[in-house]
DNA sequence: CAAGTGACGTAGA
DNA sequence: GTCTACGCCACTT
């Protein structure tokens, strides 16, 4: 089981500090992260926890850029949305309303 | 140490 | 607006 570097707690904590009904790009994660280019890192880190990482981190508030939801397998993607239609996040089109719902 | 992989981002067609 | 290609980062083998 892959140890949980201090990366990946940071982007576990800027997840977590994500408020409800609000929503945050990869990008603008790895930003608050540290690490203004390694969005892709960030997705690395949230798969981990699907692998059965214990931390608690609603991954689901983590889209791609514009409100994009990315095509992972297992058609997670329906749970996220679902997730996130539960908190109050309006979607438009399939996309999340970031002018709304983004953490600017 | 090198190569491969992946829940991304931006730019170009 | 959509798709494709390249670059970015970190982790695994």
């Amino acid at each position: 089981m892959p140890a949980a570097t201090g990366f990946f707690s940071r982007v576990y904590q800027t997840v977590r500090r994500i408020p409800r009904g609000r929503v945050a790009t990869y990008g603008q994660v790895a930003l608050l992260a540290g690490t203004p280019r390694g969005a892709r890192a960030v997705g690395w880190a949230l798969r981990a926890l699907r692998a059965g990482t214990a931390a608690r981190v609603p991954w689901h508030r983590v889209v791609g850029a514009g409100g994009r939801l990315s095509p992972r397998a297992g058609g997670g993607e329906a749970i996220q949305r679902a997730r996130l239609a539960a908190e109050g996040v309006t979607f438009r089109r399939g996309r999340v309303d970031l002018g709304r719902h983004g953490l600017r």
